[in-house]
DNA sequence: TAAGTTTGTTTCAAACTTGAACCAAGCGGT
DNA sequence: ACCGCTTGGTTCAAGTTTGAAACAAACTTA
């Protein structure tokens, strides 16, 4: 087939967010390097592990609700373990597995740090946009990403899980990633 | 002030871009690694030197309208023209600059590969979006953009630069970053 | 015109990412 | 129990990114 370009406005629309997704990586990872020495995926570990049951989860999990590969998560968790924010630990059902455990000292670092970055997403983002655009950009972005996880196994099974009560979030505003 | 945490709504909405935009880079990536040998940021830098008059651009000013620092671009630079798509010239009237242009493999190489990442972009992005939100997708990122670029000088100056008469694409449908 | 400053670019080391290869533990037959 | 396959993680080397420092060519101004 003869290739199908982009029309002008798919053009405009794929650039625009080009340049605005590196823009905000840009700005995000740069506060939160300032403010909390760490780039911004380090933080997303320990916001999520600080929602889940425990404060811990297992590796692959992890991994599944960040989207990276299990090795970019196994470098971030032994750089959080070698400063104390995260342990990890065996898990006693699966022997294979290993869980990361977020520690006092990650969640001391967390809170000190999840003001600071929500104001940053605050003012890059969300102070740039309308109420109306909030609910567009999450309507585009869930699309997009249904259309492209798991796009390996097609068999989308639907998260079952394990049967985990969630606790609510210790840090009375969550952290938000 | 204490904090203003994100809404349940602007929560979402920051969780699904996060997650997006990992996804979509990701399998963009895999998909121009595999078909051209070279990761998105190269792609670029070739589509952005196949529009410009010449074929050639000046380092810093590709590294603007790429949103990268001059450094990054260096590398990207070398790289590329260690592999014969690139080559730097010096630049007459500015004896500081140095320009990288495009060579004829480069261009064929963008040619060649331009179907492919297009197809990706369409697949991954477009065809997961109603032209509606293609214009919802833009104005976002236009608006995101423009608080975010030069942020750190305030005096935007409006790009004034040298008026160089701007060419027509010379890959029919141009390649789109 | 000789400082002193700004602008354009590169360099370098440290940090991060990628992908393929590897190891170990579960799982499903036989 | 044994074999082969899958799943969960890590390792390693090669590649990329970052940020600060170094240079060099303009520009400014006394």
């Amino acid at each position: 087939m003869t290739t199908r370009w982009l029309t002008p406005e798919e053009q405009r629309a794929w650039r625009a967010y080009i340049a605005a997704s590196r823009l905000l990586e840009d700005a995000i990872d740069r506060q939160l390097q300032q403010d909390g020495g760490m780039p911004h995926l380090f933080y997303s570990v320990l916001a999520n592990l600080s929602e889940a049951p425990d404060r811990q989860l297992r590796m692959t999990d992890l991994a599944e609700t960040l989207k990276i590969t299990r090795s970019r998560l196994t470098y971030v968790v032994s750089r959080l373990e070698r400063d104390g924010l995260v342990r990890r630990e065996t898990c006693s059902w699966d022997k294979r597995s290993s869980l990361a455990a977020l520690t006092d000292e990650g969640m001391a670092l967390l809170e000190r740090t999840a003001p600071g970055h929500v104001e940053t997403v605050r003012s890059t983002l969300f102070d740039r946009i309308t109420p109306e655009q909030v609910g567009q950009l999450e309507e585009i972005c869930t699309g997009i990403a249904r259309g492209l996880q798991g796009e390996d196994d097609g068999t989308r099974a639907g998260a079952e899980e394990v049967p985990w009560r969630r606790r609510s979030s210790p840090c009375s505003g969550s952290p938000s990633d």
